[in-house]
DNA sequence: TTGACTTCCGCAAACGTTTGCGGAGAATTT
DNA sequence: AAATTCTCCGCAAACGTTTGCGGAAGTCAA
């Protein structure tokens, strides 16, 4: 029942632990003979190290830490799948943190790291977030932070995104290629307003827009902050007899809904509206209409960020950026 | 850059650590006073308490581990989120670990799991593992461990599943229902036949098709290992000119292989081809069809099996039974 | 005034591991 | 044979925290 330690095996070979600690990593300075007789008996022994005792000796903690702001079906099951692999490939491990879209929690969260002790954080921040000084602390205390995907543009540190603002291009002239009309009905529909991907999403859309002035576009942002509100926003559109011609949908979050609607609706793709969409590539597959996008990876974003928290960590000094992940338009 | 101590704290208010350790934490035993003084000066010099350091006192690491054998988009995302919500709701961690389902990689992570020292794991099986004899030893040292989802009927251990059977049953009594045919051609599409939950729903589809004496069915069992294998499968079968009449469908992850057919071979459901499905919804909610389907929770799922592991970790001599999660049939 | 209680803080030890140093003895070189 | 190097193991201390005990000073009642 008592957790075998190294004390117990060298007190049964009436030696001292740290000959039974060098044995047991393999330090030259323990005879080859004696090694194995060490190895043998704590494997009879069942003997584990213990993790905290190597935590508290060492002063670190083999330990990432990763804070989200929400746990979705969507982005999150591929940044997490690459985050998992890398950091136990490493030999560390992760904890993660869920903000559930609150300050608070995130806050919360930032100290449950601090207190883990541990030796980096992938953090993407909540629409609440309106400044990171809870993350700066930790930054002074030498933890390097990797901010990515959900950022504060305004602000300093490592951070690794989608290139929104060229996605939301990409797919917004995309758009305006198709539209054959001369007075063009065209919306956008957004995530919360406060989130740097919506900000980034929406100037792009805005831009390319503006830049069209060789049409009569009306176009029209509409902000909602989940799937739900997305579905009943479009529900409200035909409702109220307002039909756009062309709709930009900036994620996989809000397509869930603007697909929902359309069913509903029982609309025609591309005929009764011809839709957009900056998206991982699951509604292609799974839904009956295909609809053009710009392709994000969630999976390359994990990914890269981080690889680039394992550089720092090995390198702290290296210089801070943003860091952009490649896209492509798929049709 | 060093980090804040208790000691430091306690050096320079010219008092004992132990003192400081016992204010910090409200202890009755310190005057109010000085017990303020304490907290000021902590909160001043950026105290954060050392988890590894508290760790090794009390033996606990107040870490509770998760093994799952693949990150996927369907299930995953909603057993996590309740999993985490209640652990964090506990003050407890969460280490996350990703089988692959590789036998291999799950031994490691229970070791994993056996040097971390967490006080609990929650496991669900890969499709290779036959025994778990490298969780009997974590059990015997007085680690709860809870099966769930994907586990090994034939073992000994707490169990929190899907009623497959039952599930199944229902589901495949609903296809036989919408079948007018006088010889219908039934086909059941199953994930890898290693699994658990894959043996449950067979059975259960199996034991409605063959007691249904009063028809006259063909019918057939397909097993496919993941969402493009079950896509092809489909498709194999149009064009090899079979044409089932009705498709039993156990999961959302094959479920999405079969959509992506459907899409593909341009079938109207559910007059081409009749579907039920084993399902979190996700599905009804993103194709223009309507597939009825028995709704499971991962939420549920993963709500339970935490509770049961928290009931576990403060009485450890709860029976060992299998629990069943509610299913409901949508249509 | 004495005795019995409280209040409040210090002390020492322990959790498991690792590190650098020192030294006894063996092996090697001069 | 003496001097030098090597091999191998023990020793003590340290990481940060908490616990029970002991005791000094103060409070209260008889």
């Amino acid at each position: 029942m008592h957790r075998v330690s190294i004390k117990d095996i060298a007190q049964k070979l009436n030696i001292n632990p740290a000959t039974v600690s060098k044995a047991l990593r393999n330090k030259p300075d323990v005879s080859a003979t004696l090694t194995e007789k060490i190895k043998l008996l704590a494997d009879k022994m069942g003997y584990k190290v213990n993790a905290a005792g190597i935590n508290l000796r060492s002063g670190k903690s083999k330990t990432i830490g990763l804070i989200i702001p929400e746990i979705s079906m969507f982005f999150f099951p591929s940044i997490l799948k690459a985050v998992e692999e890398i950091v136990h490939s490493k030999g560390y491990n992760l904890l993660i943190l869920h903000s559930n879209d609150s300050v608070d929690r995130e806050i919360e969260n930032s100290e449950i790291c601090a207190n883990a002790g541990v030796e980096g954080i992938l953090v993407s921040l909540t629409k609440e977030t309106k400044d990171i000084e809870h993350f700066q602390e930790l930054t002074y205390s030498g933890v390097p932070i990797i901010y990515f995907d959900k950022v504060l543009h305004n602000s300093y540190g490592h951070k690794v995104v989608i290139p929104g603002v060229t996605a939301a291009k990409t797919a917004t002239e995309a758009l305006l290629k198709n539209t054959t009309k001369q007075y063009p009905i065209i919306y956008g529909l957004f995530d919360d307003q406060r989130l740097s991907i919506t900000e980034d999403r929406a100037t792009g859309f805005k831009n390319v827009l503006d830049k069209a002035s060789f049409k009569d576009i009306e176009q029209k942002l509409f902000f909602v902050s989940n799937s739900l509100e997305a579905e009943n926003t479009v529900l409200d559109w035909w409702k109220k007899g307002i039909k756009p011609d062309s709709l930009f949908v900036m994620s996989d979050e809000i397509l869930a809904g603007v697909v929902g609607a359309i069913k509903k609706l029982q609309l025609a793709i591309p005929t009764d509206l011809s839709v957009v969409a900056i998206s991982d590539g699951y509604f292609s597959k799974f839904s009956h209409f295909d609809i053009p996008y710009v392709e994000t990876s969630g999976y390359l974003l994990g990914k890269k960020a981080t690889d680039l928290m394992f550089d720092l960590i090995k390198d702290p000094s290296i210089e801070v950026e943003e860091h952009f992940i490649k896209t492509a338009f798929i049709r």
